[in-house]
DNA sequence: TAATAATAGTTGATTTTGTCAACTATTGAT
DNA sequence: ATCAATAGTTGACAAAATCAACTATTATTA
């Protein structure tokens, strides 16, 4: 169908189909870096809510566009690990604030660390500026297809960020 | 933590994070338009069929990086509706060789015209060259984030293309 | 303020999907 | 002729996504 390297002929293949292949190579090459970790998936959620005082279950679902009830799931094993621990909102008592523990903290920086070299390999052969276009395609893009406003995650975030309210 | 639309903020995200929301809202998009369609998924695994004269398993198993167990099934799926045939080769009577019917091409300019208005909705806003340049940086990327020799499934689809062997 | 609706989170059941190892049939290599 | 490799299949199992029902709490509103 496609000769090599000929752009052109992508032209008909489902953008999803190159997005995929990429997320499944680039997982494949993160995860070696994290071979001697005592936990095994969910890095990057650990590093979100790393990267946040405290944050609810309700806000990483939006984030990461998946269901509550998988969410839970998740913070489970986050939890069984002791990574993360589970905290009621006093100001409401529905929510959960998710927290990082300190063990899961000194995780960050190697978590950080490795995703920066995957990038980096991801990334070779491309220039500082062709990065940063490629950085700002993709949340063009993102905005283009996803039909929500796009300040919809980020409200969220902020929000939950704050404790607000 | 990041704000809107300041990419250097994105610098320390996954690329996967954004390649696996991509992909989600792109196929989310798309599935609306194939809502009256009598089967529900493996659209483009059938529009690769289609390109094709004939296709073996093996290679479907390579192209979409997926294992050949789940090809058997995608197929089995596939065969059931009525879409696709499996037919001996007659050089290699090991391989299926895996046949669009008349009723699966029917399906073909849908799904093609489905997709490209999937891509262009996504490169809204995007010129020519902006969409040209996306495709060749996702193809570099690819190339350099899978250790595999870039020319490595290209030759086992022009193989199985010509039933060589 | 009582009733109702909405939100955050949890649980259990179900389905889907992916993975693995064992297996058949066939071909290729020595 | 034997042995290894390849294409495909199957069944068992595990991981993940999905859905509806449920509790607890807060917000709305009449």
């Amino acid at each position: 169908m496609d000769d090599k390297k000929n752009c052109k002929s992508d032209v008909g293949t489902p953008l999803a189909y190159k997005f995929t292949l990429l997320a499944k190579n680039y997982y494949g090459a993160a995860t070696t870096h994290f071979a001697n970790f005592d936990f095994d998936k969910y890095y990057y959620v650990l590093m979100v809510i790393g990267n946040h005082e405290k944050i609810t279950q309700q806000c990483l679902s939006k984030y990461f566009d998946i269901d509550k009830a998988s969410i839970v799931r998740i913070i489970d094993y986050l939890t069984e690990k002791g990574l993360v621990i589970r905290e009621k909102n006093t100001l409401d008592r529905r929510e959960h604030m998710i927290v990082c523990t300190e063990k899961g903290k000194t995780y960050l920086p190697k978590i950080n660390e490795a995703f920066n070299l995957v990038n980096n390999s991801a990334f070779k052969n491309f220039t500082e500026q062709e990065q940063t276009l490629f950085f700002e395609m993709l949340n063009r893009m993102l905005e283009n297809i996803s039909g929500l406003p796009a300040e919809y995650y980020e409200l969220k975030y902020v929000k939950s960020n704050n404790v607000s309210k």
